[in-house]
DNA sequence: TCGTTGCTTTACCAAATGGTAAAAATTTGA
DNA sequence: TCAAATTTTTACCATTTGGTAAAGCAACGA
């Protein structure tokens, strides 16, 4: 009630906020917070800069709005680890998830890359007060699978960070990759690899 | 005897030109190259900005040379690939070395991980031309070992890849590792981790 | 049909930024 | 010590860039 009504966008608000935001992801993801330029969004967008600055407020108004969206389908795949699950089966499915997320939406990684490796100017407060409750819980869960004997002893946070790492690497270092194998498309070895490393590093000993 | 003789440099341009690009190395892998500012890189280095061209000619040649001198010592570790040492300890060694150098030297890895994640404009060339020829050997290194039966069969490609972003997270998303772990330092929990990750992925099968 | 609202364009502007010219100051070497 | 070379400063400049003001145009409801 303090807030202001909001009318529903409009079609045409709707379209173009579209536009604008599929154009910034591009624009920001390849050239960084500092590099983008509004000129060059809205060129993307097939709008005028004005036009483009009656949609939003300005340029952090932009950037901010695509991380936070990105940032909710993000952590989607973390939230399912199922407690209830089989302990392996749980963090390979993951693996494959993020793995896929990585390669059919490299911008995305991209973009939270830049931001986190300019020391997380905009998302800092999300890590603390979002990130960080939910990576503890399911840290406890994987110590869980542990402690009742269905998972090899491994760190959970660092396991976390080994299954974060290897899978972005392949879209924000996707150029480097591309550069170095013949091999046109890495998704196949990638998947292979992964599968395998993660397999034999969580698979419990058999007693 | 088609380029110019070259004097040494004096005193003052050694020192000037070190403190220069500690500075920029600074602020390219706090701001990346769009939003580094010249003004930025001569404060920090205690010159005024007409005084920091005189050293160089440009933000893209500071920026230039730093990448050049971090890749120099930025392969070293992997060029030491011995293909006559045992291949499990030669490949822990080199993400021991690896993981040391991102813990030691985050910004150099920012920096690189900044100009991969802009699709390499700079150093598209050095990718193709000096990085894949290093990295197509090694990877018959490590074919070698697994077909002697001294490693486990894993993709070499993808192994690399693997040691590549595990260790290099440490640096790149240091921020958000930071942010998550309680500990303050998370040197020992990812030497731990890695090592033991790796060494179940690579170790051969006992026959 | 007309007035209100929503969307777009044109024409700007101030600040920031990469870079230059040239004079002043300093260092160096004979 | 003094002239030549090197280094630094002062005073600029052109372009780019984020952003604004206000007029024009379009859509919609009464």
């Amino acid at each position: 009630m303090t807030d202001v009504p909001e009318k529903k966008p409009s079609r045409i608000q709707t379209r173009n906020r579209r536009l604008i935001l599929d154009s910034a992801l591009d624009v920001f993801s390849r050239d960084g917070f500092g590099g983008a330029t509004l000129d060059a969004i809205a060129k993307g967008a097939g709008l005028s800069k004005p036009n483009l600055l009656y949609y939003f407020e300005g340029k952090t108004e932009i950037y901010v709005t695509l991380l936070s969206q990105l940032l909710e389908t993000w952590l989607d795949p973390l939230i399912e680890l199922d407690p209830d699950g089989d302990p392996v089966e749980e963090l390979l499915g993951y693996v494959r998830h993020k793995l896929d997320m990585a390669l059919e939406l490299p911008a995305e990684s991209k973009l939270f890359a830049g931001e986190i490796l300019q020391g997380a100017p905009v998302i800092a407060g999300y890590l603390k007060d979002d990130l960080k409750p939910l990576f503890d819980r399911k840290c406890v869960v994987i110590q869980d699978w542990i402690d009742t004997g269905r998972l090899a002893p491994v760190d959970p946070a660092h396991l976390i960070f080994s299954i974060w790492s290897t899978t972005q690497h392949y879209a924000d270092f996707g150029t480097q990759v591309s550069a170095l194998l013949d091999d046109k498309s890495p998704a196949k070895g990638a998947h292979n690899h992964l599968e395998q490393m993660f397999r034999r590093l969580l698979a419990p000993v058999n007693q």
